[in-house]
RNA sequence: GGCGACAUAGCCAAGUGGUAAGGCACAGGUCUGCAAAACCUUGAUUCCCCGGUUCAAAUCCGGGUGUCGCCU
């Protein structure tokens, strides 16, 4: 069966470089897994790869998205798909990069999706109909209707709650079963998983340090822009991590130190969360890197697991 | 040097005699169409120190230490 491999790992632990230099050994192309690297115009807060880096190695699903159009994981899959299957009709290797975990986990387990698509004015209207806006009301709903759900979900949990109402309103009667019941493996390729690892001190050393870089890229200069452009709060894109803390500062109601403050913050619990999703992932390896920018033998490391695992299959 | 205020978790704090709210951070976790989202769980045997009053003190009293403000 074909391969695909999967680099996975913390933001700011260096997934875009290992991958590149893997991509290039091995004769691939990257697709990223990135919910905010999708998207047009936002290339310094999401730390896209560089030009250069670009340039060295062909990359899928890197800024083809309007930020003002709301974007899924549902639609992630199918496009990440097309792209492994044109990869594949060429011969070469597709490197999934990407710090998202449900976008990681959509492709590695062939999440269904299929049920019905999210619609913002219906939740909207199950939420104000039958919620009438008490969290609590709503999770008894949900209990009606499919009691194992509603366990699964917590009633504060508002926009899952609204989901699963969602799918079962929809004429979906087939009940949602738990993930981790159904979860098996993508039958399109078999995949090889990559985990960057690093000491956590040193991990959050290097978000700090990347924030400041971030910012001296012209990071407040390309949320002015998105403002400009008419995006707001709102806007899914712009609840990445670096949009939304400097839109208070630039709509004049809050300092430039608080907001870089909040950056640093929530970069580091957004790692922290990254490391528990991609501990779960079955049969997957982590890399212990040197703290430094580039660990060679780390990388020789991945090449042999990939070859040796390439040879199982 | 004098006067006054304050001292509670890593930080911000509520609590004025009945057995230590809350928020943030940290740590751990959940995840099937917004996922860089949303959500869950966890911390003080003790309230700056010493002594006193009381059945009972973070709370009242005395002393000490520290911080801040005002005055000279």
């Amino acid at each position: 069966m074909k391969n695909v491999i999967f680099v996975v790992g913390p933001t700011a632990s260096g997934k875009t470089e290992y991958a590149i230099r893997l991509a290039e050994h091995f004769n691939g192309e990257i697709v990223s897994a990135d919910s905010m690297q999708i998207y047009k115009y936002m290339d310094i807060g999401s730390a896209k790869p560089s030009q250069e880096q670009l340039q060295r190695i062909p990359h899928h699903l890197i800024g083809g998205i309007e930020p003002a159009k709301p974007f899924s994981a549902a639609e992630y899959k199918e496009l990440a798909e097309a792209c492994i299957e044109r990869i594949f009709l060429e011969n070469k290797l597709p490197l999934i990069c990407g710090g998202t975990g449900l976008y990681v986990n959509a492709l590695l387990y062939d999440m269904d999706f299929s049920a019905a698509p999210g619609d913002r004015e219906k939740r909207d209207r199950i939420l104000s109909d039958i919620g009438r806006g008490d969290p609590e009301r709503l999770h008894a709903h949900l209990k009606e209707l499919d009691p194992e759900a509603a366990q699964s979900i917590h009633p504060n949990n508002v926009k899952r709650v609204l989901r699963a109402i969602e799918r079962l309103e929809s004429g979906q009667e087939e009940r949602l079963m738990p993930f981790s019941m159904t979860r098996h493996a993508n039958p399109a390729f078999s995949s090889i998983v990559i985990g960057l690892e690093r000491e956590r001190q040193a991990l959050y050393r290097r978000i700090e340090e990347r924030v400041e870089q971030l910012l001296k890229q012209g990071l407040t200069e390309e949320v002015r822009r998105l403002l400009d452009l008419g995006l707001t709060e709102e806007d899914i894109s712009m609840k990445g991590i670096g949009y939304k803390e400097l839109i208070p500062y630039l709509r004049g109601c809050g300092s430039l130190e608080q907001a870089v403050h909040e950056i640093k913050i929530h970069t580091r619990r957004y790692a922290k969360r990254q490391m528990t999703w991609f501990g779960r992932i079955d049969d997957m390896r982590w890399f212990k890197l040197e703290d430094t920018d580039f660990d060679e033998k780390a990388l020789l490391q991945m090449i042999e697991y990939v070859e040796e695992r390439r040879c199982k299959q």
